[in-house]
DNA sequence: TTCGTTGCAATGCGATCGCATCGCAACACT
DNA sequence: AGTGTTGCGATGCGATCGCATTGCAACGAA
């Protein structure tokens, strides 16, 4: 290539991916917040402090606004975990209880994401947003079942699911209904000290 | 009294609740196929088959139409759950057995209410939905409790919450990510086994 | 400088929203 | 029969929705 642009002007530029990533936060807190119905173009312009237009200018349209939102707040998540997980190290038996501790909502943003997350869950049923939905549940699943294996569990496949859906269902209690987290905890270290003991 | 009215006409007369009832059915199946969002006074109307007028004469308003058809929902699901553990009978825990897995969503109309509870839970904070959503919630908890501590669990509170909570769990991911029914059975039946085993 | 493209604010449009209002038929009373 | 109340269909209003259109300032290439 001579050129990324051939004989066409090039006027000014902007950060897109940037400026695409501050209009999704304002989605996300605004999901976080009240769900996904006070969600609309005007609202997210201004919880941004933006110009209609500019959200415009940067999604083609709602769907796939809040999509791109959806996308951008499971990734932090995954990253959030990702960076914790590695970071306390230990064994995979450690790595699990850490992420599955990230996961019942003790991080503020690990609440709102959990919100968004349910909030998203209960809409209509739409291919790419269930695909961004369950994304990366099949590695901690995996993981969760290795780790009870490894522990003697005579079904792993079982007691890993167990395990992830103990997690779901607590982390949805402390988030949606304000159950204490405390409680939420120690109830998911007993799963977890039950199924997988330390050795 | 002389009569139920003191010399005021009484005109024709509807069955009020029955009415309200009808209305309310069509809120809730609108609910469960794609959230909250998609009811409107008018979508709501022609759901029903009825004129929006009828509506608006039996429903202050949205959030009265809203509320009322949670808590039918509610009330059906608990309705429905007594109902079967009652006919069922046997101990407390064949009783709780069978609470927990109607809970899983093999009834499509349980599976309707699941949806119809995430949906809500994920809405705007509301004193008296929250109350209506986490009614009867104690009730079961207890019972799990008193099953698991008869069972001689070492920590009957944690153990009955975390059966309560795997519950939920599965039951959301049956009801909103597919997952099938049959190996949340499994996992739901291998956890009481294990925190309660049959004497 | 000129020109062409991009970034984005502004505005308008048709649809839909919740809700208020009005009007009238149906019926229970006197 | 007359009368008043209720059931409820019909219609209109202002607000808000998603989206399309327009206009222009800013800036890079020629």
């Amino acid at each position: 290539m001579r050129s990324h642009c051939y004989g066409a002007a090039m006027p000014r530029s902007a950060d897109h991916t940037a400026r695409r990533a501050e209009i999704a936060d304002a989605v996300l807190a605004l999901v976080a917040r009240a769900g996904t119905e006070g969600v609309s173009l005007r609202s997210v312009a201004a919880e941004a402090g933006v110009s209609m237009g500019r959200v415009q200018h940067y999604f083609t349209g709602k769907d796939e606004l809040l999509l791109h939102a959806l996308a951008r707040s499971h990734q932090r998540m995954e990253t959030r975990i990702e960076t914790r997980a590695t970071a306390t190290g230990g064994t995979d038996r450690d790595v699990l209880a850490t992420i599955l501790d990230e996961l019942l909502g003790e991080h503020p943003e690990t609440r709102d994401a959990i919100r968004i997350h349910a909030a998203f869950a209960t809409r209509e049923v739409d291919e790419r947003a269930r695909a961004i939905l369950t994304d990366g549940d099949d590695e901690i699943l995996a993981l969760a079942v290795s780790v009870v294996r490894a522990a003697g569990s005579p079904d792993p496949d079982t007691d890993g699911y167990a395990l992830m859906m103990l997690t779901s269902g607590l982390s949805h209690d402390v988030v949606l209904h304000g159950a204490p987290l405390d409680r939420a905890r120690r109830t998911l270290r007993a799963a977890l000290d039950r199924l997988a003991p330390v050795s």
